[in-house]
DNA sequence: TTTCATTTGTGAACATTTTAACAAACTTGA
DNA sequence: TCAAGTTTGTTAAAATGTTCACAAATGAAA
């Protein structure tokens, strides 16, 4: 909901917390734990709100990742329109299949695995989206490693070791469905 | 790592927590709301703990569900090779795009739109995977619930509204990446 | 059998998160 | 200006989640 081309310039914790099924005085706490922007009687100014929320992610210069791995999730994640708007950009892709390399997608070249090392160092790039087959996604985030890569996003449902220094998100695509299964079959909203 | 096949048949909580970076001691608690599983001074049995935990989110039954769009994140859904360890069935697939229609991905027909609400009153299907483009999910979610659809596990970052005694899930494959640059930034091990 | 080393299940302590409640601050309209 | 109606930020209470620590149970070795 575009709240901001509504002709509406404030926004109080009632309204945010029925868009976004939050108790208000959640949200107001936690805004609260970045400085105080909201003026009693009246809410928060939409335009002040975003300006700090932005801020506050450091959408204002844009994390640049590379992909590693064009398969489906490969590619839906070159396909995605929005990672400046979320803070992002995909500054390359890397494949070890030849028929992949030298694609566009979105504008973005497919590049050979061989050409990460000297890639990430030019571009100074700390962070890799591996969407890899399972069983190699270990060997390759260890490569990754060693040409200096700090940040590992997963998309293989395994645990992943990382040297100190380096840190890992794991994203697991079923574990939400299971848990939707689990509240269907005994009624739990939320 | 396949404990069962190492010729190992007890784990403890102990060797539990050090694979899956969990403490031991919530590892214990976790299993014993569910039951007395574990022997002390020997740990658990792993094919009865094995068992138990597939009892418990009833693999034995797979759950089957259709899958909605069959844009790259579909097609990613549908090549999954892990369902049925996870205990599910993808029964059918659907796609608005005529030139889809009739593919078969990992054995699974692409199916017309038109065709949701029969497939899914013969097949008794109740949960629908949403992959599709953010603007008409929600109007998607309508209509599959018209159709008697009462779970949807949706790709879309926007809330989803739907009727009382139906269920949704988000997944929202950006967040964590986010929390990625977060921990990153601030050197948070987790 | 007895002793020693493990490991469980759990009660209690501790920590974190969520919610409610309300004084103080602001807006609006008369 | 004043009164009535909103809405914030925050304090305190409640709920939930995590970790510790240890008695009791078991296996293994002597």
């Amino acid at each position: 909901m575009k709240i901001s081309r509504s002709g509406v310039f404030h926004v109080s914790s009632a309204v945010l917390g029925r868009i976004t099924n939050v108790k208000p005085a959640n949200i107001r706490k936690d805004l609260s734990y970045v400085g105080e922007y909201g003026k009693p009687g009246y809410g928060y100014e939409i335009d002040k709100l975003l300006a700090v929320i932005e801020k506050i992610i450091g959408i204002n210069k844009l994390q640049r990742v590379i992909v590693v791995g064009v398969g489906n999730i490969g590619e839906a994640l070159l396909s995605y329109q929005d990672w400046p708007a979320r803070g992002f950009e995909i500054a390359g892709a890397f494949d070890k299949d030849k028929r992949k390399m030298g694609r566009v997608i979105n504008g973005i070249e497919v590049r050979g695995n061989s050409e990460v090392p000297s890639f990430v160092k030019k571009e100074g790039i700390e962070i890799a989206i591996l969407a890899t087959p399972t069983e190699i996604t270990q060997l390759k985030v260890n490569e990754l490693a060693q040409d200096g890569m700090r940040g590992f996003y997963v998309f293989s449902p395994i645990v992943i070791n990382v040297p100190v220094g380096c840190y890992v998100e794991n994203i697991d695509m079923i574990s939400p469905l299971e848990f939707l299964v689990y509240r269907l079959k005994n009624k739990i909203s939320k």
